[in-house]
DNA sequence: GGCCTAACTGAATCCTTCG
DNA sequence: GCGAAGGATTCAGTTAGGC
């Protein structure tokens, strides 16, 4: 199906962008693919083509700067991220580590790809500011809101029960993707929010290693899921800089992209290609998502009035028959001495900037009053393949 | 009660300290206390001696660089912000003007005392980074739910359904007042998360002129009482900065903190006046309607799909086997050539005008036929706070 | 007054394609 | 790059008016 749709898209489009088509795909060759690029990710990506990835996914560390111990209210001692790569002398050191890292991301990234960064306080103010100066446009701020955090023992702040997602194009003017309906879908109709709640990462989904978590900080794949789903298309390239024990992997995996990682830590990359490897992709049809209108086949009012679904001279109407117009040969309405296509005599007669012909006017079909997309649904579903 | 805690802290401090506290209440009374200040607030600022305010809250221009016009799918017109206040040149503009007002900001403080700033993401991570840079130390970042945002028109992106608030001390050391009782307390007895759910400030607490609203960005006085209910105690002083119609001085009123505004805008200032002298101090009816329920635990079927409780591709039927359908990547349904949702798909097969889904679907889950509506209850409960 | 429905509103970086 | 035309797009809440 979705190759369907796909296939559907290319007829669609120009000779020139079927070329482009090509070049990337054999760009694509050379790309590694499902590969973990071991070393400094900055290093790693000066050796990807430019404009070689749809979206760049990013856990960078957070500098997180804590102090001593903590322990919690009965004692035990709270296992915190202290590793030597969340270690910045500064936050200058910090915001020169961010810039290079986000720099080469960029040039990595296709014209209309997508950047996904996500933090905490201790790091995402510093690291938004950055990518803004970059000439990345923000999109949308996401809030993380976890519904099981870690308490603040001490009661010394509030509890700290969420993180910070920024999700951003490489400018104002760039098509991103963005898969609205089937985000709405996903949230039971609704559009979908700028905070999600999720959990966080534990139980069998947590990764262990000699019975401690295998890294500090692994985010769930349900986030990863949300991200992908919405942002990236089936066979999109995604890049993680900071793989970590490769959750953008498997859901990359698991969600049909295409997937690249950097990672320093060669414990890490063990972790990582066992747990991919065992992530199973879902097939064609539990892959395929609700479909935004703009991206099915068109349908012009005129095709109806060819085909003889609505015949020349027919009286169409809005809801509540305030204004009333007739059907033209070629498709267009007459309303007095007004006339136009149906979108545009609509919002003509309303007075107003914009109408959408299809939910506005109305016909009588087998007794009944419906809007004329409805004969648009019936007509498409008579002349499918 | 609040005295009382006062009382204490003062016999648990040391001579010295005591010495200061008489210092402050004599610099006090020079304080322009229960005034707004006229004109831009960096100058305004500079009025006031150096560790004089105990909190400062502000509320800056967010520099939205809106577009051209918005309407509405029903054709109406967005009442955007469009003010002379909100335009900027560029970021390295916008930043300037940060750092100027937090600068003055951080002198006027008392070494204890805490900022809070309100932004989205439109310049949020400027203000971060650049207060950081300044010396603050950050102590939570806070994210404001609407309850009821705007939604997005178009469907080009997520909800933008939040602001972020930043709290800040004047440094790593400093010893802030955080009233983590009064906070869990006021939040059922749970500790006082970083993500605060309330409704956007409209119906009767909105401040209309000539029937239209009298600013852009009235905040809700429901978060100013929690921001000065947590970091404040009673008598200290509240300076905003940004004080448009002055709902800083309306809480800081009822909750018997003193204040200072600034504002430029003379309309602004003369709303602001009017509308303090009106608030009631300690009005405690109010105070019921402050507390927000805690976030209904509203669980979309999606949710179930990405989190893994249902995988796609997985067989889901209703009770008699009747019907089967089964479950896509982003929880939609499909059963032969119909898809939907949970809900529609199960009307769209019965013929009928609604259908609940979570009742009418079943799956297989542990060698039992179970409605989906029992895997949404496990889910909810392995996942509540 | 009460109930129902229509109209209105909110810090918003809000379309796409073709000529 | 720009203008014109096609056509896709909304949620929670309050207020006002009709009956």
């Amino acid at each position: 199906m979705a190759t369907v749709v796909k296939a559907r898209a290319a007829r669609q489009r120009g000779a020139t962008e079927q070329l482009a088509d090509r070049a990337e795909a054999e760009k694509g060759a050379s790309l590694p693919l499902g590969r973990i690029l071991e070393g400094d990710c900055i290093a790693a990506m000066r050796g990807l083509p430019t404009a070689s990835v749809d979206m760049v996914f990013a856990d960078p560390p957070y500098n997180l700067q804590l102090g001593g111990d903590l322990n919690r209210p009965d004692g035990s001692h709270v296992d915190a991220v202290t590793d030597a790569w969340d270690k910045f002398d500064s936050f200058k050191t910090y915001d020169a580590f961010t810039k290079g890292w986000l720099t080469e991301a960029r040039r990595v990234l296709k014209p209309n790809g997508s950047l996904w960064v996500i933090g905490s306080y201790h790091n995402i103010f510093r690291v938004g500011a950055i990518l803004q100066d970059l000439g990345f446009w923000i999109l949308n701020d996401i809030v993380w809101r976890k519904a099981n955090p870690m308490p603040n023992f001490k009661g010394t702040r509030f509890t700290n029960a969420h993180e910070t997602l920024i999700w951003a194009s490489t400018g104002e003017k760039a098509r991103y993707t963005f898969n609205y309906r089937a985000m709405k879908t996903l949230n039971d109709e609704l559009q979908m929010r700028s905070d999600w709640v999720l959990p966080i990462c534990g139980g069998a989904e947590r990764i262990k290693r000699d019975g401690s978590k295998a890294h500090p900080t692994q985010k769930p794949e349900a986030l990863l899921y949300r991200v992908m789903l919405a942002t990236t298309n089936k066979g999109d390239v995604v890049l993680d800089p900071f793989f970590g024990t490769g959750t953008t992997g498997a859901v990359a995996r698991r969600l049909g992209r295409e997937w690249i990682g950097c990672e320093r830590e060669a414990d890490y990359i063990a972790v990582a290609e066992e747990r991919i490897a065992m992530a199973l992709p879902l097939d064609e049809s539990a892959l395929t998502t609700m479909q935004s209108p703009r991206a099915a086949p068109k349908v012009a009012f005129g095709q109806l009035v060819e085909t003889g679904w609505i015949a020349p001279g027919t009286e169409i109407f809005d809801k509540k028959r305030k204004f009333v117009a007739h059907v033209r040969a070629d498709g267009s309405l007459t309303s007095g001495s007004a006339c136009g296509s149906i979108h545009g005599l609509g919002a003509q007669l309303q007075g107003a900037p914009s109408c959408n012909g299809w939910s506005f006017w109305h016909v009588e079909h087998g007794g009944e009053v419906k809007p004329i997309d409805a004969l648009r649904q019936l007509y498409l579903l008579a002349t499918e393949d």
